[in-house]
DNA sequence: GCGACAG
DNA sequence: ATCTTGTCGC
C-alpha cells in the first residue's frame, strides 16, 4: 500500500520529529575530525561524495536517490548509484530530512558493504546543516546518522533566527567580488550559522554553506569553494544530473512515455555546439558504475529504517 | 489576511 | 522539487 507523501503530517508526528531532531543534535560534531581538513591543499582527501533526490513530475510519490562519488581534486565520477524509491512523508519546511534521509542512509549503506574502499570522507547535502530551524538541518540529519563528514549547501537562504533575505543582505551579495568571497551568517543568538559564499566569479546567487557534520566552517566553506566547477559544487550537481537521467531513461519523456522504445539515431548528430555557454567537459566514463533497480518494497524497508535509529519517526 | 516556504 | 531549447552575452 503506497502511502501519499501529500498533505501535512499532524502535529503529533511533527512532535515526535522535533524531538527525534532534539536527541539527534546532541550527537553533532562542528569543528573539524580530520587530518585532511586542515591542510591548506586538503591533501589527504581522495574522495568526496554528493547525494541528492529528484522527484517524478506529477508524482508525489516516486523520486530517484542518488549517491555519487567523485576523486579529489579531479572531480571525476569513480561511483554512482541511482535507485528509483517510494516516498511516504511530504515535504515540511525544517523536517526535509525526515522525507529524504532514509534513502541516502541506505544508499551509503550499500555502498560501505560493497565498496568500502571507495566511501567518500565528506558528502555534500543538497540542503542545510546546523542554519536551521533548530539547528539540525539535514546535511547533520545525515552527517550523524552515517557518521560522515557532511556539508549542507542550500541554494536559498533559509530565513530563521532573525535571517532575512532583505536589502542588506542583498547588498552583502553584491558586494562579493570574486569566487571563494563569503561573509558570514549571523543568528539572533550572536552565533555564526553559516556563511554565503560566491562559488565561482561571475555568479550571482550565492550558496548558502553550513556545518552538517565533523567539519568546521571554514574548512566547509573552503572545500566547497574547491569543489565548484559551477555554481552548484561538483559532487552535488553530478548527483542530481545523474539521478534526474536516470528517471529519464526509467520513466521515459514527458510528452511520449512508454509508448516510443525508439532509440533516435539523429539525436547523435555531432552538431557544433557554442562554446561559451554550455558545460559538461564531455568524454565521461563510468569505471565503477553501481546501479540498482528494485522499485518495491522500498517503503517497507523506509520503515523498518527510519524506526531502527530511534523509533521516533514513524507518522501512521 | 499576510507573509513565509531548505527540497 | 518540477516544466524547458535555443539563445544571448562574456
Amino acid at each position: 500500500m503506497a502511502r501519499k507523501a501529500a498533505g501535512r503530517p499532524p502535529e503529533e508526528t511533527l512532535s515526535l520529529w522535533k524531538r527525534e531532531q532534539a536527541l539527534l543534535k546532541t550527537l553533532v560534531v562542528d569543528r573539524d575530525t580530520e587530518a585532511w581538513q586542515r591542510d591548506p591543499a586538503f591533501s589527504g582527501l581522495q574522495r568526496v561524495g554528493g547525494v541528492d533526490v529528484s522527484f517524478v513530475k506529477g508524482d508525489s510519490v516516486s523520486a530517484c536517490a542518488s549517491l555519487v562519488v567523485l576523486s579529489y581534486p579531479e572531480l571525476e565520477v569513480m561511483y554512482e548509484d541511482c535507485r528509483m524509491v517510494s516516498l511516504t512523508a511530504p515535504y515540511v519546511s525544517g523536517f526535509l530530512a525526515f522525507r529524504e534521509v532514509p534513502f541516502l542512509v541506505d544508499a551509503v549503506q550499500q555502498l560501505r558493504e560493497k565498496e568500502p574502499r571507495l566511501m567518500p570522507q565528506v558528502l555534500f547535502v543538497d540542503g542545510n546543516g546546523v542554519l536551521h530551524h533548530r539547528g539540525f538541518g539535514v546535511a547533520c540529519h545525515l552527517g550523524v546518522v552515517t557518521d560522515l563528514p557532511c556539508i549542507g549547501v542550500a541554494k536559498k537562504l533559509l530565513q530563521v533566527d532573525g535571517l532575512e533575505n532583505n536589502a542588506l543582505h542583498k547588498e552583502k551579495i553584491r558586494l562579493l567580488k570574486a569566487g571563494g568571497d563569503s561573509f558570514p551568517l549571523m543568528g539572533g543568538s550572536g552565533t555564526v550559522l553559516g556563511m554565503a559564499l560566491k562559488s565561482h566569479d561571475h555568479s550571482t546567487k550565492p550558496l548558502y554553506v553550513s556545518v552538517g557534520h565533523k567539519m568546521s566552517l571554514e574548512a566547509a566553506v573552503r572545500l566547497t569553494h574547491g569543489c565548484c566547477k559551477f555554481r552548484i559544487p561538483e559532487p552535488v550537481r553530478q548527483a542530481d544530473i545523474r539521478s534526474r537521467d536516470y528517471i529519464r531513461r526509467t520513466l521515459g519523456v514527458q510528452g511520449a512515455p512508454a509508448l516510443r522504445p525508439e532509440r533516435s539515431k539523429k539525436a547523435q548528430r555531432p552538431k557544433a555546439c557554442p562554446q561559451g555557454a554550455s558545460e559538461e567537459p564531455a568524454g565521461l566514463s563510468l569505471p565503477r558504475v553501481h546501479q540498482d533497480q528494485g522499485v518495491g518494497g522500498t517503503s517497507e524497508r523506509r520503515m523498518e529504517a527510519t524506526q531502527s535509529w530511534l523509533g521516533l519517526t514513524a507518522w501512521y
